[in-house]
DNA sequence: TCACAAAATGAACAAACGTTCAGTCAAAGT
DNA sequence: ACTTTGACTGAACGTTTGTTCATTTTGTGA
């Protein structure tokens, strides 16, 4: 959806078609039945395509379940990328804008979810799996950090209070995700929210009191 | 161990041994190659026992899975239990002893973590391994908000302050675990500790200045 | 309209899987 | 010492798995 490469052919159209089916199929695959479940008989089944197209597009069926995470990586890191990017400049603006892209329910569903959950679990079995499950540690820490900055007045108490409110607020939505993930139904998107912006307020009060 | 059942004579021993070294040989094989690669014949490789023993003790190897995921429940509720007991009644020590039991490397270690991440990525797919992988949001929660509203100053403000912090600092807790999973190495467990004491000490300071 | 190229098909295949069970062995009872 | 009991073994079986490839279908350029 990001690149539009122009002028493709009816066969190129359709070619590129089947494939985002295949990797949707297998998304669907894995939501229901886990990674053991998404197995060549039901991707084929959910696709209505042919038996041999998983091959033919992508070698083997492991690139094809490569292929879904980083669909899913990519479409994380495209929505968070475009709500930082909507949030201005202003440092309290923009955590509230990560909070809310966090909890957006584009990305924060049972679907999504499950999947990113069962991608997680073999990550330190399948070092492909793991660079493409990683995206949260990297730019999004970084940009959480310098949020933190801007919002812990100096001097610090302790030395390290931008460090340590940065890891909290990631473990923190991390979390929150996990407990979206083991039980969904009993899930509020407003009180997660609230319960993070709670956080952040307690965070970065006032901290020159015990100094 | 919690149940000495007495007068076991050297047979019965030697089943609940071979019972024991099945489960830990599927523990193995599920932290090395994930539920999907946690075959019959890795499970064998690794106990050196026969292929028929794991037919033969929990009838399916699906059951054996099972109960690799109780064990491991057990084991974390047991340590849980024992540490808040050992507390004693100040609810500051309890939540310190909570915190240092959730970090304890018997518990946040890559082996087992990973095992409770390869079943809850399952979770919503085998409804007996979520009964066994959601202990953390039975006793443990209400044990934390009762910790939380005992320190959180009244009245409170918001009026749900301690509800907000207890739910804050379960998924802090459980954002850590992810944090240790998907980067192991990187982890340093006395820093996590610290983002945790860092947190309670902001969320739990006097709370009356906004009212 | 025709010949070409590329996408799509699905029957067939070998490998790996979980399970079974007749047979073996050692411990327990008499 | 003998019999019985129950844990254990591992070859064999049927199923399911991922992959291949000869064939068919369909869009493209001459």
């Amino acid at each position: 959806m990001t690149t539009d490469t122009p002028l493709k052919k009816a066969r190129d159209l359709s070619k590129a078609q089947s494939r985002a089916r295949l990797i949707d199929a297998a998304a669907t695959s894995i939501h229901r039945h886990g990674l053991r479940g998404a197995t060549i008989g039901e991707i084929q089944a959910i696709s209505n395509l042919s038996r041999g197209m998983i091959n033919l597009h992508f070698k083997s069926k492991e690139n094809l379940l490569l292929a879904v995470a980083e669909h899913l990586a990519n479409a994380y890191d495209a929505h968070m990328e475009q709500a930082i990017n909507a949030a201005g400049s202003d440092p309290k603006a923009q955590l509230l804008a990560l909070f809310r892209a966090d909890l957006d329910p584009n990305i924060l569903n049972s679907r999504d979810v499950s999947i990113w959950f069962s991608f997680r679990a073999e990550g330190h079995t399948n070092p492909q799996f793991q660079t493409c499950i990683g995206t949260r540690s990297g730019h999004f820490a970084r940009l959480l950090k310098g949020i933190c900055k801007a919002l812990t007045p100096i001097p610090h108490h302790p030395v390290n209070a931008p460090a340590l409110a940065a890891s909290a607020l990631v473990s923190l939505l991390e979390g929150i995700w996990t407990d979206f993930h083991l039980n969904p139904d009993n899930f509020n998107r407003e009180e997660a929210l609230q319960t993070c912006l709670y956080v952040a307020d307690r965070l970065f009060a006032d901290q020159l009191q015990g100094q």
